[in-house]
DNA sequence: CTGAAAGCGCTAACAG
DNA sequence: CTGTTAGCGCTTTCAG
């Protein structure tokens, strides 16, 4: 069934079925011959031929690292939401922390009927750059300021900055840290400047063998952690950039018999439902990711309504959260 | 840029041009000089022209109750992959738990340009019956064995025997059962079968007040299993029917004073990162989530080749973990 | 092996 | 308010 036989069926013209569908003029007859054709045949039109003739296709691709991590589950989850009560599609690409995926994706959607792009980014190369720059589609970048696109993002600095500053009020003096490449600005480099703003003001000298660097994940926290231990150091606290690396350094802790909370401190960051759960709650700083996803959609539906000048960058806030891992012998002062 | 620029620039037809791109029979001069003219235009054809010339999108649909489980997460990460090599790029339709969103996006993938449908289903309605045998378009049921169609699914009576039995043999008498609707076949109606055969191979008449239902998520495990403890009673065994209710159960537990593994036996069924960080690790059943999206995603593109007649039903198995939640007192016996 | 020509199904001027 | 018309950019017969 195609619009022209439904409008023979009508018993009116191709262009007033057009019009019934897009809201043009209509005389009430022919609105209602077309609605009980309709009706009766379950025509709906070809959402192919309209993308050829509109150059619009009502899809937004988004451009994501992994799907296995709360975090941007959370923000694809926002996204989705918000998209889809305006009638747009999600186009999921996954790059399995391949950046060099990222680029390929970002170049197969700049010619591959999305009316825009989401990019949920973690490093830029001189390849992203470049694809961004030629992408002549509206993008909105998640969770990473840049400059001169429009970007929704996290206050990573002041996030990791209350954060260790609440690990150094409780009672650690030298915490180690442990984070991510600081090639991704936001996560790596962003919280590696909290931190270290943070033992600054405490009047603490940062030195270079208490930093460490681990993978996106709880197995690579473990990991870092227990080779920390085992060489026998024994910090009063560990500053992990992510909620996941905290969560396997905790564990390390453990089985080298250290009491989290009381032998040693630690802190992550992002607020997980993990690190809410495990033997010793986790300290951590609650980041809006779902909020950030919403953000950023609504901020691209409004670039593909042409409202609104220039970039916009919108930051969204944090609120530390302090649990048990972070009450060195402290339980009656802060109940 | 357009095929017809393309094909004026490098002196050949529209024809050749397309053939270029779709491996048809061309000569090597022509080939070169096509070849030639793309390098040095950047030229790609139009997806939508294309989309609408050949009624095909390469693109799958797929509906999926949430996106903020790990187990969905898991299941689509395992599908973006597989598809993503293929060539096949993914629309995510998230219904956020709602069935009557589920058979609205059925419907709109049904005429709105996707080669297929992955379907991670909950409960079948009328209306999704109904919707699914319109469909037209090749479907995969993901996570339910549903009769006619293709599906890929867990041994959701098989793990949930097993944990149960487990359970038992550690010594609770009389497990108390926290699952989910049984509208949910897989979830809710199989995995409670599997506790009830356990139940009875042990001998033990289950009761009706010993059957409880939640959501699935922490916060309703926790508030079932904290209701359940507040009116009194005391039980050596909760069977959760998946991990999240089981973390949450646990959390009541610990609350109520009471020690998992000692005082009270817990289980869940999905063997969650989460699960594996409690304060008393939980005893589980592993599923194979992601797995189950690569093997959908490869019996789609199986139907999408027309190979393979039939309806065909893959069932996953399990391995059940057992973690200190179930270890009563026994942890000589069972290190 | 190659090009001409005929649409895929729809929308958007345009003239009435 | 309505119908006619001319494509959107591509693929695919069909002759040659």
């Amino acid at each position: 069934m195609n619009i022209t036989e439904l409008a023979a069926l009508a018993g009116v013209s191709k262009a007033a079925v057009s019009r019934y569908f897009n809201n043009g003029y209509l005389s009430e007859d022919k609105r209602a011959a077309i609605a009980a054709a309709v009706e009766k045949t379950g025509y709906q039109p070809s959402e192919q031929a309209r993308n050829l003739r509109t150059q619009k296709t009502r899809q937004i691709g988004i451009v994501i690292p992994r799907l296995s991590s709360e975090s941007t589950a959370r923000v694809v989850d926002g996204i989705s939401l918000t998209l889809a009560d305006k009638g747009y599609r999600l186009l999921l690409a996954n790059t399995a922390n391949d950046p060099a995926k990222e680029v390929e994706y970002l170049d197969t959607f700049r010619h591959s009927g999305v009316d825009g792009v989401l990019f949920m980014a973690s490093v830029f190369t001189p390849e992203h750059e470049s694809v961004l720059k030629n992408m002549h589609l509206p993008v909105v970048i998640i969770a990473q300021r840049h400059e001169g696109y429009n970007c929704v993002y996290h206050d990573d600095f002041g996030a990791a900055h209350a954060v260790a500053a609440r690990l150094i009020q409780r009672g650690s003096r030298h915490p180690i840290y442990i984070g991510v490449t600081a090639r991704d600005y936001a996560a790596g480099y962003a919280r590696h400047e909290g931190y270290l703003a943070a033992l600054k003001e405490a009047g603490i000298a940062p030195r270079a063998e208490d930093m460490f660097l681990a993978q996106f994940s709880m197995k690579s926290g473990y990991e870092q952690a227990k080779a920390i231990l085992q060489s026998g150091r024994r910090p009063d606290g560990i500053f992990c950039a992510t909620d996941a690396i905290a969560v396997g350094a905790m564990q390390a802790c453990r089985e080298a018999g250290l009491t989290v909370g009381r032998d040693v401190l630690v802190t992550g960051i992002g607020d997980s439902a993990m690190g809410r759960v495990t033997a010793v709650p986790l300290t951590s700083a609650h980041l809006h990711y779902k909020t950030s996803g919403q953000e950023a959609a609504q901020l691209m539906l409004k670039l593909l309504k042409r409202q609104g000048s220039g970039t916009r960058c919108i930051q969204l806030g944090y609120e530390v959260v302090e649990r048990e891992s972070t009450k060195m012998g402290l339980e009656s002062e802060t109940v």
